[in-house]
DNA sequence: GTTTCCCGGTGATATATATCAATTATCAGA
DNA sequence: TCTGATAATTGATATATATCACCGGGAAAC
């Protein structure tokens, strides 16, 4: 992790947090103020679960991904972290810990935004407060129905919504680069990494996608839907 | 479900929700003003998932279930909804929709606030916006904690979760009467109803708990936490 | 009062999924 | 270029959990 200043401001940043429009030239100032950056290499940790809270955290390039250290050492990876997105988990508001651990997976440039001037912000700003609780609330949706999934539906159905995510989410392509192991795609989709490889081979066989372990393409977009949906 | 004003005030409601201490006596009065009453009988719907979301619900007596209907008419129990707290998914700051169902378990009696009016605080009341993450965010934590349970531990560990919620959050004893069905355990434990009913009568025969179908008495606390965290 | 339906309960069985053991592929250093 | 170390893959097996079929009881409906 190296710290040297790579971006001139916030306010000429193109990765910028998109509620950051709320705020004035003035406030915005204060952000670019109290922010510093710092580049991490593939596999370094950014965040560690349970650490305390000082800072908001925002990427400027690279993926990541954000994950919860479980029982007995097995991980659950919550989300794949995105540049111009809030990375802040709700304990900040609870005991001012981390929630989940946060690593990168490809090179990383972040910017980390002092957690009291974050909350200063929030308390003065009322539409930024309001695009703040929108944020959460996006993530409470969203976690939500990752609990439904996961309670619900069989391995097949979670692992083909997991190549979904990648691919309208994180990529925005039907065609990527899978940047998690088969472990890691197992603690994704909650199953043992010897049954990712072996569902992504029968979706193989029957030509929904195609795969050469480091490649994915989703060659039949409709069927990978029913099978998400169906469970 | 009848109409009829009980609650003279939120001055002087004792089940009002602890947020409201940020607001000043006219902001307070505002929400007396543009709130409705209603009592709801054992098994009625209170809120249905999908429906708009006009307004913020509290219960000042009486309990419910929170739950979500997933798929294949699948419900997924999220929590006991209790006096005091507030009683809003995410959806409203999302699509507007309710995110997940609430239906009365014993007689309710409840409070609808209009959300336009709740909007309008968070925005000019820094203070209360600020309180209502926090609020948000104790959710959220929860539902991360439960996910990572759900799908790292086993049913005993499970199930033991839920009898301790019940007696830590629910009833605070350790001895309640079980308001939920065994089928409905299950759908909040994520398992069988015969399974629910076979581990019950395990947890009976170790001396853990005592069982009666309706009434649960739990004997040995720290086994049951131990079965809890083992998984 | 009878009927119906849901709930609790039980045993047998089916299925999904994890685990184990072993083999091959891949890749970053020395 | 070799050489560990780590990841991908495979088949066999074990385990957790769901499903099915059934019974009895009690509460609500007719």
């Amino acid at each position: 992790m190296s710290v040297i200043n790579l971006i001139s401001s916030c306010e000429t940043c193109t990765q910028r947090w998109k509620n950051f429009q709320h705020l004035t030239k003035e406030e915005l100032n204060l952000v670019n103020e109290n922010r510093y950056e710092a580049t991490f290499k593939p596999g370094e940790t950014i965040i560690k679960q349970g650490s305390p809270t000082s800072n908001a955290l925002f990427m400027a390039s690279g993926m990541a991904k954000t994950y919860i250290e479980g029982l007995n050492g097995k991980n659950f990876i919550l989300s794949i972290a995105l540049p111009g997105r809030l990375i802040m988990g709700p304990g900040v508001y609870v005991d001012s810990r981390h929630t989940y651990s946060v690593a990168a997976i490809t090179a990383v440039q972040a910017c980390f935004i002092n957690f009291e001037i974050f909350r200063q912000l929030i308390r003065i700003n009322g539409a930024f407060a309001e695009s703040l609780i929108e944020d959460i609330s996006a993530k409470s949706q969203l976690t939500l129905n990752r609990m439904v999934s996961l309670s619900q539906k069989k391995m097949h159905g979670r692992l083909a919504e997991g190549l979904l995510y990648f691919a309208d989410v994180v990529f925005k392509s039907d065609e990527y680069e899978m940047i998690l192991s088969r472990q890691e795609l197992g603690e994704m989709t909650n199953m043992a990494k010897e049954c990712v490889v072996r569902i992504l081979k029968e979706l193989e066989d029957s030509k929904v996608i195609y795969s050469d372990s480091s490649k994915i393409r989703i060659l039949d977009r409709e069927k990978l839907i029913m099978i998400s949906e169906k469970g």
